[in-house]
DNA sequence: GATCAGGACACCA
DNA sequence: TGGTGTCCTGAT
């Protein structure tokens, strides 16, 4: 087993924040599947314990060489600051490009435990089975191997199938296109996203903070629009002057205060 | 059964 | 640029 001192580091928020989805509590373990690995990984106090991954690796997956300590003194309200004081260590995951797509497409007009449901069994039609632990898993299905419709209808993921199914046809016949999406800026790489049916403004924005390093990007869905409205503007607002307000006021660190933001009043109800 | 949800799209004005 | 109906599924 392998340990690694973490600062500002809290495993178990990060991972039930809403921004990654596969993975599973086992034996005091987290067990997460990551494309074609299934690393396990366990903190006692400021260590992870963690097997099947390599310290460079983890570090990368878990954003751990981000100084968070300086990203705190950002935070400019008492909300945030609240945030902060219950869900320290709560770090943006780095995720796989291709495992948040297909994640975020599933998670339209949806919920955590139903978007888990969906990848499970996409993993399970169109993963590897891997023993690991004397644990069954399945390996995250790679870029282009979604080509059954049929399967997609049986993970239940109703009208996403096509979606799904689409993308990831268009994937097979422009295999440069990944690559040219992650080498954009983020208005650019988010314009390209949604040139996919099944992509809006919103999935969009989610791939571009949680796999391709947008950090200043603030999606809002109907948490985070709400949030705005009952915390900080008083009062309904359309999505532009939500917008406006969010630029105005958080400034910088648009991402993280998003997703403690979100965290927190989560927790709320 | 009916309604609603952490959204997107097509269509309309 | 903004408003409405429809799309699968699962929970209530």
């Amino acid at each position: 087993m392998n340990k690694i001192k973490v600062d500002n580091f809290n495993l178990k928020e990060t991972l039930d924040s809403g921004q990654f989805f596969l993975y599973y509590l086992i034996n005091d373990f987290y067990y997460i599947v990551h494309l074609d690995i299934i690393f396990k990984v366990k903190q006692e106090d400021d260590y992870l314990l963690y097997d099947n991954i390599s310290e460079k690796d983890l570090v990368n997956f878990f954003n751990l060489d981000i100084d968070y300590a300086k990203i705190y003194q950002t935070f400019n309200d008492k909300y945030l600051l609240e945030a902060v004081n219950k869900y320290k260590g709560l770090r943006m995951i780095r995720q796989d490009f291709w495992q948040c797509l297909v994640s975020f497409v599933c998670s339209s007009c949806s919920n955590i435990p139903k978007i888990k449901k969906n990848l499970e069994l996409i993993s399970k039609f169109f993963g590897n089975k891997v023993i690991y632990d004397e644990i069954e898993f399945y390996t995250f299905p790679t870029v282009g191997n979604l080509i059954d419709f049929d399967k997609l209808i049986e993970a239940k993921t109703g009208y996403r199938a096509k979606y799904l199914y689409q993308i990831n046809q268009a994937l097979i016949e422009n295999s440069e296109l990944i690559n040219k999406i992650k080498n954009l800026d983020y208005l650019e790489s988010k314009k390209e996203l949604m040139k996919f049916s099944g992509i809006g403004s919103k999935v969009a924005d989610c791939i571009c903070l949680f796999s391709l390093d947008h950090l200043e990007v603030f999606p809002i869905d109907v948490w985070t629009k709400r949030l705005i409205e009952d915390l900080y503007l008083k009062k309904e607002a359309s999505l532009k002057e939500i917008d406006f307000f969010i630029k105005a006021h958080f400034k910088i660190n648009l991402g993280i205060k998003q997703q403690y933001l979100y965290h927190y009043i989560r927790h709320l109800k």
